[in-house]
RNA sequence: GGAGCGGUAGUUCAGUUGGUUAGAAUGCCGGCCUGUCACGCCGGAGGUCGCGGGUUCGAGUCCCGUCCGCUCCGCCA
């Protein structure tokens, strides 16, 4: 049998076929979407990764393939011969059926498909459950191909970009030691050392530095993390970082590569040329401004304090708020009083709660005064006084939280972010970077009375904060880096700590004991000792980036093959049971359901004997 | 650990106050039509109402439990 159609000389993908002429003879290898038998003729449109193209089998052309294409079934696998016939204007992107017309005059049929369990369509309504089952149908569609290209496109560049850089890319081990602090760990049972556990890594943080320390003075990786919480529409629990690490640098550097890196990938993908350098807020300035540390600024509505105006109020609330310790704060929205329905601010007070607010003060401001709300408890001076900070003028609405910080600023700056796409205040065309800095050194826990390491315990403050680390952990503010990207977090970093004696300052805040130290980090503690550059570094999420390269919803969207929100693999089916044989290998004992198969076994065994 | 929404034909959904034989669209199968492109027309097949229990003369519908999916809080150095 004749196979790919005796070899013709020229192949083209759906979407080649533009630069074909008329005329050309073609040769297109791809999957059937849909067949159309019409006026003796019939019509199948080819899909491949590039587009759809309409192929037709015309008996006056050729009659050979007519028979055996009038059998075709959606997705099937075939190649088809035939002559180009241009047809239409073509003006998109993205090539259409009907586009361009080939004349088909040979059909090979690779494979048969069974019914596809939903329709392969770039707009399929088919649930994403029975989606993430058939992945494998589902990537075929427009949009997930698109996705992966983007990805793999980001991934050349990337790689292009640090190497011109004189970045080197030096992989670390998935098997490794689990580290104490931070997410939870994936563990994997050691065979040969009973009752051990290596652990996948949530970053290769420890690997990289010790790269740094062995004088490989850039470093990137293109890699897997691995963490162990609960999923979001943007965590996974695989996902991948663009990871890297310099020596000899200031946070001046790193944000400079990092900034050429993004404007390399935004105009190779997008088009779109990107400032020379991003904006910058401290953490400081986004916490008080936006409520959050990823702030949104393709769009104003920030928060004003209120705490000046409202202290001494009448409304006890507020003023009793301010008595203990907490704050009040505002968000002025303009025209909020038409464009917000009571109903509606009803349902920004649900949304609020969720932050942990207890409701959400509001008024409307209206040229002849106030009104709604909570207006009756405010004197003309005290709502003049607002109305000046907040800049609130007839019309608008003014929102407003008494909490304690975190709670305030939580709620606000959801809402805030909630209110930005909700009124269309956004520009979706936007990318608007910033740069968050000098993020705290620690942040306390108050049920466990202990300070965490906001970053990790490797960062490194500001070199003030060195001699008053002790007296005052809470002032200490650190040589971190968030990158945020219309809202979101896409990377972070610091500089390292490269002095002793810091490190063990920082360690002996976060409660750790030279001795904890050194059974959690000695062979890093250790390697510090030798000599260590001055060094620092950061790490992109990958799939974030795609995620907002594509707008896609979420970062299922971006990655081939994802688990859903309880961490399973719907395609795969994992993770799933396991024989009680590796389990006994590996030193493990069986728990619930398998415990229970295990000893009903046993007794089955008994029973024999 | 918690809150909300959802699960009915291959698929996407409707299903009233608990009441006769659970419907529509699409897909699938058969026939017709024939330059269509989500072609059109006619006919047919297709159901463990997620699963388990309860209330009731009677449950897709009400109650309890449970599983699965999505969004969010906690969590994510």
């Amino acid at each position: 049998m004749a196979s790919y159609l005796d070899q013709n000389n020229r192949t083209h993908m759906c979407g080649d076929l533009r630069a074909a002429n008329e005329g050309d003879t073609v040769t297109l290898f791809g999957w059937v979407a849909n067949t159309r038998d019409l006026g003796g003729l019939l019509f199948a449109d080819l899909r491949d990764r590039t587009g759809i193209v309409q192929v037709r089998f015309d008996p006056d052309y050729n009659t050979d393939a007519l028979e055996e294409a009038k059998a075709l079934r959606n997705e099937w696998c075939v190649a088809i011969e035939g002559k180009v016939v241009s047809r239409g204007e073509n003006t998109s992107d993205k090539l259409a059926t009907g586009d361009i017309e080939v004349l088909a005059h040979k059909l090979e049929v690779f494979s048969k498909s069974k019914t596809p369990p939903f329709p392969i369509r770039d707009n399929t309504d088919a649930s994403e459950m029975l989606r993430l089952e058939y992945r494998y149908l589902d990537l075929r569609r427009g949009p997930l191909q698109q996705a992966l290209v983007t990805r793999s496109r980001v991934n050349m560049i990337v790689r292009n970009y640090l190497e011109e850089n004189g970045f080197l890319e030096i992989e670390t081990p998935f098997l490794t030691k689990s580290t104490p602090e931070g997410a939870r760990d994936y563990l994997v049972p050691s065979r040969v050392h009973p009752g051990q556990f290596y652990a996948l890594p949530q970053s290769p943080q420890i690997f990289k530095q010790l790269l740094m320390i062995s004088g490989y003075d850039r470093y990137f990786q293109i890699v897997r993390c691995f963490r162990d919480e609960d999923l979001r529409a943007d965590r996974q629990p695989e996902f991948t970082q663009i990871d890297m690490e310099l020596s000899f640098v200031t946070a001046e550097d790193v944000i400079s590569v990092c900034e050429g890196m993004m404007r390399r990938v935004f105009k190779k993908i997008l088009d779109i040329d990107l400032d020379a350098s991003f904006e910058r807020l401290s953490y400081d300035e986004a916490m008080r401004r936006f409520g959050v540390d990823n702030p949104d600024l393709r769009f104003g509505l920030e928060i004003t304090d209120l705490g000046e105006h409202v202290k001494d109020s009448s409304f006890k609330v507020f003023s009793d708020t301010i008595a203990n310790g907490g704050v009040v704060r505002a968000l002025c929205v303009k025209g909020g009083n038409d464009a917000l329905s009571r109903k509606d601010i009803d349902a920004l007070e649900d949304f609020v709660k969720i932050y942990g607010a207890k409701g959400l003060a509001w008024s409307k401001v209206n040229a002849d005064g106030w009104s709604g709300g909570v207006s009756k408890f405010f004197s003309d001076d005290e709502r003049a006084a607002i109305a000046t900070a907040t800049g609130a003028e007839a019309g608008d609405l003014l929102l407003m939280v008494a909490a304690k910080e975190s709670v305030t600023c939580a709620s606000l700056g959801q809402l805030r972010k909630k209110l930005g796409a909700d009124l269309g205040l956004i520009d979706e065309s936007e990318f608007k970077f910033c740069w968050v800095v000098d993020f705290p050194m620690f942040e306390y826990d108050e049920e466990e009375e202990r300070y965490y390491a906001m970053h990790h315990p490797f960062t490194s403050p500001l070199p003030q904060f060195f001699d008053s680390l002790e007296e005052d952990p809470d002032a200490a503010r650190a040589q971190a880096y968030d990158l945020v990207l219309n809202g979101n977090e896409v990377a972070g970093g610091s500089i390292r700590i490269h002095r002793e004696d810091v490190q063990w300052k920082v360690f002996g805040l976060l409660g750790l004991t030279e001795e904890e130290a050194r059974a959690k980090f000695g062979f890093l503690l250790d390697a510090l000792t030798y000599g260590t550059p001055p060094h620092g570094g950061i790490a992109f999420g990958m799939d974030r980036l795609i995620m907002l390269l594509t707008g896609a919803p979420s970062l299922r969207d971006v990655i081939a093959f994802p688990k859903t929100q309880r961490a399973s693999d719907l395609m795969c089916k994992a993770p799933s049971p396991v024989d009680l044989l590796q389990l006994d290998e590996l030193h493990l004992r069986p728990h619930g359901k398998a415990l229970l198969a295990a000893s009903e076994e046993e007794a089955a065994e008994g029973e024999d004997a």
